[in-house]
DNA sequence: GCGTGTGAAACCATTCACAGCT
DNA sequence: AGCTGTGAATGGTTTCACACGC
């Protein structure tokens, strides 16, 4: 099956909103609710769904609980995914000790750097790997994401390296494009870039302004 | 004119490639090999261009400084944008002391809190507003952009205030869609989305997988 | 009556292909 | 010869509209 990258971001959308409906208690929620609290259309939603099967029940709508489970399923957040963390800078640190992985379904199982004086060292409990032994390491550990926190100069190298091992999904926070084998998905997150298409807009060069 | 949110994305990358170029002292670039440094095709990046003017030089390419002369000037980068953060918890603190701000032509001119016993102390050099002031302060300050990284229950509320008080651009970090009118652009980050997302892909399930 | 699921239509973005300039 | 700028064609995504089930 192919689905289209804007739909999973969507699911993962729908799965934030499931869980807060979740813990409110509501039991069934229409197309056109979820749509309005996503900030979307409610065909788009049921389209969405579609690709996946058939989840809601014809005029009550889908119920929280099972939506919830099969977004999860689909998405393989039930079992927990063991995430690496590569380069312990100020932000990898950061993100080693961010509590929220844990209610997410993410471990992390290990975090790697180059530099001597880090390797061996623990940070935020975890054992720093040299990052020369990402392979051999990452395997043993089961590591399936990993974030990259690395300087810009080395993240194309390092993202080969992780590439190589068989990883297919990487988090990048280095401002540069990477240049990886298809099969593996990469999403930046790279504020300066954020920020400078906020600017254009800053400027009231909003397409559909009311 | 009406450009694509898509385009505007991508000249914020084009722009980060003709630093670098310029940096290296590069004078000309063709489309062709800056769509290979950012990952695209060279009819994407002359088609993005093509909406704001011709700037290349036939059989030459694009002089690398008068190229990004001219998206700065697309993006408003210019003459130094002057953003507030609102919301000074962690993630806050680190923003408003994070250097690469000023390299990138944006300036932190103020920063605000609703909480008694953080308004009025300093925090990274700058004195902390309360939001209720959010108004006349941003007026004050010139205000053009602004950071939200309030907790989730109160983000809606806050945007509003700051939608109100005419900001057209916001950056919020809280996993909430903002509710706001369609004049006012808003670019979420959010790491739990994006890691949900990416956990779809670890499963090996990349649409065009080689 | 209300709400899902889905083909078909409309819309938007990307890619092609080539004319035109230096 | 090499590369831009752009209409036209293609491909993909969103929206419409309606049949069907509760």
């Amino acid at each position: 099956m192919k689905v289209s990258d804007r739909t999973i971001e969507r699911l993962s959308l729908y799965y934030r909103y499931l869980y807060i409906l979740f813990q409110q208690g509501t039991q069934f929620i229409s197309s056109k609710h979820l749509a309005s609290l996503v900030g979307l259309k409610p065909e788009q939603v049921r389209k969405d769904l579609s690709y996946f099967g058939s989840f809601g029940r014809t005029g009550k709508g889908y119920e929280v609980v099972s939506l919830q489970r099969a977004i999860a399923k689909i998405l393989g957040l039930e079992q927990g995914r063991k995430v690496a963390i590569v380069g312990v800078g100020n932000l990898g640190m950061a993100l080693a000790g961010y509590k929220g992985f844990e209610a997410l379904g993410f471990r992390i199982v290990a975090i790697f750097d180059s530099s001597a004086n880090k390797i061996g060292k623990k940070y935020k409990g975890k054992v720093c790997h040299d990052i020369a032994d990402f392979k051999e390491v990452s395997k043993k550990e089961g590591v399936e994401m990993v974030i990259l926190t690395v300087p810009s100069e080395v993240v194309q190298e390092v993202a080969q390296s992780v590439a190589a091992a068989g990883i297919k999904a990487i988090l990048n926070f280095a401002p540069v494009n990477l240049n990886v084998p298809k099969a593996v998905k990469v999403n930046n997150i790279d504020l300066a870039s954020e920020l400078k298409r906020l600017s254009y807009y800053a400027q009231g060069n909003r397409k559909d302004a009311d």
